[in-house]
DNA sequence: AAGTGGTCTAGACCACTCC
DNA sequence: GAGTGGTCTAGACCACTTA
């Protein structure tokens, strides 16, 4: 019987994933009060329930007031992925990051693009296009909108000298964004940008970041060849 | 003067957003302590410690034993998704969910897979293929990697009636796994199946779940053109 | 050695929701 | 109305890290 004591809400967290797992506790059951567990833990109902919130953010019990903790029915697994930071990225390969810029112009914007980002009509938008390198090699082509009227001191920054992205996120404040991942198949000019063949598979990121109820940025990010986004559960 | 009470975790947390927001805490200063801020705020030192860590689990802060607490120099590192179930997934958007199996074998993998599930040498394995429809339209080919070893009810088991999938998640408990997210180009076969053209760019998930020390499945869903995958953050 | 975050406790009250 | 999770408190001790 002398099991180790369960007294800290790590190994409350981690007692209650067993059960689960054994099955003691099944898919779409009740599982005990939190007052109930404290006491068969000889701990205190906060512990309990910081080891019961972590499993419920996981996604692995649905809790409701009144009604109780249940396990959950489909364990909706939730990823906590690193969105990544291309030079960090590139640098920890051990490669060179460079970023090169390739076009700016200020200009109107596709209507699409004019609704993402929520300028008004006939506004102009600064347009810039860069491919970020490791070492030699391509590695993603970059295509971003940002609105000098939410953030005017872009326009005069040299982006020749920093990436549009290191400089946003030193020097503007956002409050949100949303990302989404997708997959599109090269053009002639993305393959002759990113060497590689037109049609190839390419992995693709947009991403558009706001703050209060005006866009800053939105940008699309094209990856080379190969690339793949990780992540553990 | 008279400002709202800050007493709730959750005010305490979005004050201290905004004044990384309004940057009167700058990108690597440090801020200060869970007792200043309790004194300040005029609430106990837990209810604080609440609020700064989960902007240090969102990234906004890092935390750190005597150090104290320095707001991020890079804010945007993590994005929480839900992994789609697909069933929901479809159902949601008002379609008819339909799983269709379109070959089940027992054979010995290729070399890579043997390695990706702790196969034994010479050890044969369950390969499913099937096709997720959303309405008549093809959605998802799932191509997939069962080890009977592990889970021996699985051969019994009649795949025409429920998908890999759904019978996984309610017959066997696993404990972790790794996804990954990346971008193929359609071979004539999966343009077939998929209704699409080849070459076109199809966005691709890889998830391996274990339990244990040993592989569970193994599986590989290539999507038809158009599909995002989408979060906030 | 000392300061800071990390955690635990015992008790309390509140908010929500089911009956 | 009553039971359950959600939160807050005041205090305490611990663990880690830096000085």
């Amino acid at each position: 019987m002398a099991a180790r004591q369960i007294r800290s809400w790590q190994s409350v967290q981690q007692e209650v994933r067993r059960r689960i797992k054994a099955r003691e506790w099944r898919p779409g059951e009740m599982i005990p009060s939190e007052a109930e567990l404290a006491a068969e833990f000889g701990c205190a109902r906060a512990t309990v329930n910081r080891a019961l919130r972590g499993l419920a953010e996981a996604g692995l019990l649905d809790r409701r007031r009144k009604a109780g903790s249940r396990v959950a029915l489909h364990p909706v697994r939730k990823a906590t992925l690193d969105i990544p930071v291309l030079r960090n990225e590139i640098e920890a390969k051990g490669l060179a990051y460079c970023y090169r810029l390739l076009a700016r112009r200020l200009c109107a914007p596709p209507a699409e693009m004019a609704i993402r980002m929520k300028a008004d009509a006939g506004e102009r938008l600064l347009q810039l296009s860069g491919l970020h390198l490791a070492g030699a090699r391509p590695y993603v082509l970059e295509g971003r909108w940002i609105n000098p009227r939410v953030v005017p001191e872009v326009e005069a920054v040299d982006f020749e000298a920093i990436s549009p992205n290191e400089w946003l996120v030193t020097h503007v404040p956002f409050e949100g964004g949303d990302i989404a991942f997708s997959a599109t198949s090269a053009s002639a000019e993305e393959a002759r940008i990113l060497d590689c063949r037109p049609g190839d598979g390419l992995f693709v990121i947009e991403r558009m970041t706001w703050s209060g109820d005006q866009v800053i940025t939105s940008v699309r990010l094209v990856f080379a060849p190969g690339y793949r986004m990780h992540t553990q559960i």
